[in-house]
RNA sequence: GCGAGUGUAGCUCAAUGGUAGAGCAUCACCUUGCCAAGGUGAAUGUUGUGAGUUCGAGUCUCAUCACUCGCUCCA
């Protein structure tokens, strides 16, 4: 990340180059929602695309799903996405200070706890405490006053809080199926795309002839109700993910574990060419039960480091709940050892959108270009270092005058159906220059008179501005190895 | 959700309660033959939205929406 750029000229340049922009805009926007724009759809597809190539198309132990956004209500009550997506919390109006409820009651002296436990009528168990309140707000009884009689103390201030009455927000985004809005109609928006996955678990088995270790991979758009999204893109309520589920014996799983983080990070490094200083990994301190081992890939965004991806070890939790809530057995016969087994998960997990806006923060810089205006010798210019794979656009054909505009466009014909490209003749040629600088072209092609006669172009190179004279007919080619290499 | 701040053309910003403007960008034409050159012209706004006060509101008041920062939250 080049110490220049800012969230704020990176929200601006995707505004105004068309990439990303609220969703919404024409009706005042609509928070935590956000549209790309034709460059910036075009390099979202490329980013899924190449992470699809890297996890799916190359390899034989991994395919492919795609599943509905909305599944049985089962699946996250499995999951435990309904229970523990929901959590009640309150202000104080006093300290600002926003606390969720099981928080709070555990820092609360023993005579605090069993006030609130007569008032609600409960044991004095934080667990039996919290699904009390849980169990009055559902049924509407006013609950407002209890933490302000029952005189809870903020922990920040150790004074009695003015305390707002508890809500309970939920995480999980809901709706209807069906015509009638009732409760037994009730059905979620998918909160991540992995759940289907161990749902589809045993079809796949069945239908694809897989055996373990194998993994089932999914991109698509997931959902939350954040409480409150920020950061341009990087925390929203409707975002896209990339899963890959990987199933093994457990007495493997941390060899796989291992694996599949070595084969993520050099995904950043090597497909992606992050630079190693922008990236760090952070391994959990606090684990799930059930979990051997859990990490985060993080990026350095202008706002401080942010999670990209999740590389977590999940056991048999997620088959096991399954299994549980369907009454169905999830259990793989492993003929190799002779043993029936719920197959261990390993599970690599991108938010595709925050990956998008890593990679934008990555390649934006400024530097000096040389220039033709009165008094001036260089001027700075706004450039997006995109790797060529992932870039908006990929080569930029641009005829030197407009008089030369037919074999320009004879020449984008040739190269449109190879790459991302673009044709452009209006104003100078450096103007056109910058302009695809800004959105992280690597190659313009210039067609000038010499064209004419020998049949050749000049490449001209994002990063560096030098040029090079290249033959037509070698051009696929020539720009294929500079854009996989 | 709380507190503070911000909201004027596509972008960056001006405008004492009294005729809404500039630069850049965009488009057309001229010019130009390799790094935002120059010229001529054009288009662009219910001043975020809705009320209120006032003879008169971009400016003052209230509400609302959105964004920024802090708190909070974060599988």
């Amino acid at each position: 990340m080049s110490s220049q750029v800012t969230l704020e000229k990176i929200t601006n340049l995707c505004k105004r180059r068309g990439l990303i922009f609220q969703s919404s805009e024409l009706y005042g926007g609509f928070n935590g929602f956000w549209d790309y724009g034709p460059y910036g759809t075009a390099m979202r597809r490329a980013v899924e695309a190449t992470w699809w190539d890297y996890m799916v198309e190359q390899r034989e132990n991994v395919v492919g799903q795609d599943s509905t956004i909305i599944c049985h209500p089962q699946v996250w009550k499995a999951s435990g996405h309904v229970d523990q997506f929901a959590d009640i919390m309150v202000d104080n109006k006093d300290s600002k200070k926003r606390y969720r409820i099981d928080n709070l009651l555990e820092q609360q002296s023993e005579e605090v706890l069993a006030k609130v436990a007569e008032l609600m009528g409960s044991e004095t168990d934080i667990g039996k405490l919290e699904a009390a309140f849980e169990t009055k707000l559902q049924e509407g009884e006013n609950i407002d006053s209890v933490l302000l009689d029952a005189k809870v103390i903020d922990p920040s201030t150790d004074k009695v809080g003015d305390w707002t009455p508890p809500r309970q927000f939920n995480l999980m985004m809901q709706t209807y199926v069906g015509p009638v809005f009732s409760e037994e109609n009730k059905a979620y928006l998918r909160a991540e795309t992995c759940q289907p996955i161990f749902v589809n678990f045993q079809t796949i088995c069945n239908s694809t002839r897989q055996k373990l270790p194998f993994g089932i991979a999914q991109t698509g758009k997931a959902f939350r109700n954040e409480i409150n999204p920020r950061n341009f893109t990087f925390r929203s309520r409707e975002f896209n993910q990339m899963e890959m589920e990987f199933f093994c014996h457990s007495d493997d799983s941390m060899d796989w574990y291992n694996f599949w983080r070595d084969q993520r990070l050099a995904f950043y490094s090597d497909v992606l060419k992050f630079k190693p200083e922008s990236m760090r990994t952070h391994d959990h301190d606090k684990l799930a039960h059930y979990a051997k081992a859990a990490m985060d890939i993080e990026f350095e965004f202008p706002f401080g480091w942010g999670e990209l991806e999740g590389i977590h070890h999940r056991g048999t939790w997620d088959l096991s709940q399954h299994a549980e809530f369907s009454g169905q057995k999830q259990e793989y016969f492993d003929q190799a050892r002779n043993e029936k087994y719920i197959p261990t998960v390993v599970e690599t997990s991108v938010g595709l959108d925050r990956l998008m806006l890593a990679l934008l923060c990555e390649a934006y810089d400024e530097d000096e270009a040389e220039t033709a205006k009165d008094g001036k010798e260089v001027e700075g210019r706004v450039v997006m270092r995109f790797p060529a794979i992932i870039a908006p656009v990929q080569v930029a054909i641009l005829p030197l005058s407009k008089k030369l505009a037919e074999g320009a466009r004879e020449l984008h014909a040739k190269l449109k159906p190879f790459f991302r490209s673009e044709y452009d003749e209006a104003q100078s040629i450096g103007k056109r220059y910058r302009r695809q600088d800004e959105i992280g072209t690597p190659f313009c092609l210039t067609f000038d008179f010499d064209s004419l006669e020998d049949n050749c172009v000049t490449v001209r190179e994002r990063d560096s501005m030098s040029q090079e004279r290249v033959a037509i007919d070698k051009l696929a080619n020539y720009l294929m190895d500079k854009i996989r290499g």
